[in-house]
DNA sequence: TAAGATAGGCAACCACGTTGTCCATATAGT
DNA sequence: ACTATATGGACAACGTGGTTGCCTATCTTA
């Protein structure tokens, strides 16, 4: 009927704020109290083998002076480090520390674990379709949100 | 198997920002390109009936000054304004203007029209099984997103 | 009527994004 | 080899949307 259609984009969003915020209360109990929805995601985008400022930016769509500010804040509170490339002295490779590892880790397994508290709910069946629907309504690369922010405060 | 979980709330969120997105680049067409995904949320929130700021905030989860900053910007570009309550002069009542309603008239037939185009693609049936299964695995009160900034930039 | 609760606004601050500018270093072209 | 251009990083200023703390005006209640 009419405007039923407003439902739709409000449960995506309501949904995906809860497993982030179910994800996030876990992280703290296990020794996770600082990081933020955003940095999970940067963590991710950083990748095993490290990037850059502008390399981080182009994967997430940024400006580099906004990854860089990221990072500055990632390397703060211990997650990353930066070494500078002995074959291009300009370059400062951005990598994960040990503790960054252990929160991704950690992040993966929670991450699971939530996703198979939807399946006990709504059946593995179910969840597969829904996973697959919203595979077929969204594009390819997950990494390109295009101007985040969309992680917000919290 | 391991590490699948992580997909669900990427797709989560991509699927809510293309919405939001084709919504708002909609609306640019159709007379509204100053809107952000706050207002209509916020618009939303506010409703045929008015409210005030402190009332608005705790319908959204946020500071009563927080709300009150946003209701600035809603009436600076001109889709709310604000009158004195004549019942108890502290109260400021926030009501949307007609552009305003028109925003939001529009902003519910597009998103009506969005859902079709996910109709059409995924099957009714399936669309209405993904619908059912967020509602089951998300609370109720659509509106307390809590600490929203969950609109990002944009 | 005095005391407390509530509405709104102001200021200062934080997080995260943007542009614009600048410097240092690499890389290419003549 | 040397100048010209491109690239990586950082700094500053700004916008937006949050936060807390505080203050004043107005209602409500004991």
């Amino acid at each position: 009927m009419s405007s039923h259609g407003f439902e739709l984009p409000l449960r995506l969003l309501l949904a995906f704020r809860m497993l982030i915020d179910e994800l996030h209360a876990e992280l703290a109990r296990q020794g996770h109290p600082d990081i933020r929805p955003m940095h999970g995601f940067v963590m991710q985008a950083i990748g095993p083998d490290g990037t850059t400022a502008v390399e981080l930016g182009r994967t997430l769509g940024v400006s580099k002076q906004a990854a860089g500010k990221t990072i500055d804040t990632l390397e703060r509170i211990g997650y990353v480090d930066r070494t500078t490339d002995a074959r291009d002295t300009r370059r400062k490779i951005v990598r994960l520390t040990p503790y960054g590892m252990d929160a991704l880790n950690r992040s993966a397994r929670i991450f699971d674990t939530l996703r198979a508290r939807w399946a006990d709910e709504l059946g593995e069946d179910r969840l597969n379709a829904l996973e697959a629907d919203l595979r077929t309504m969204t594009p390819g690369n997950p990494w390109r949100l295009d101007t985040p922010g969309w992680f917000g405060n919290l």
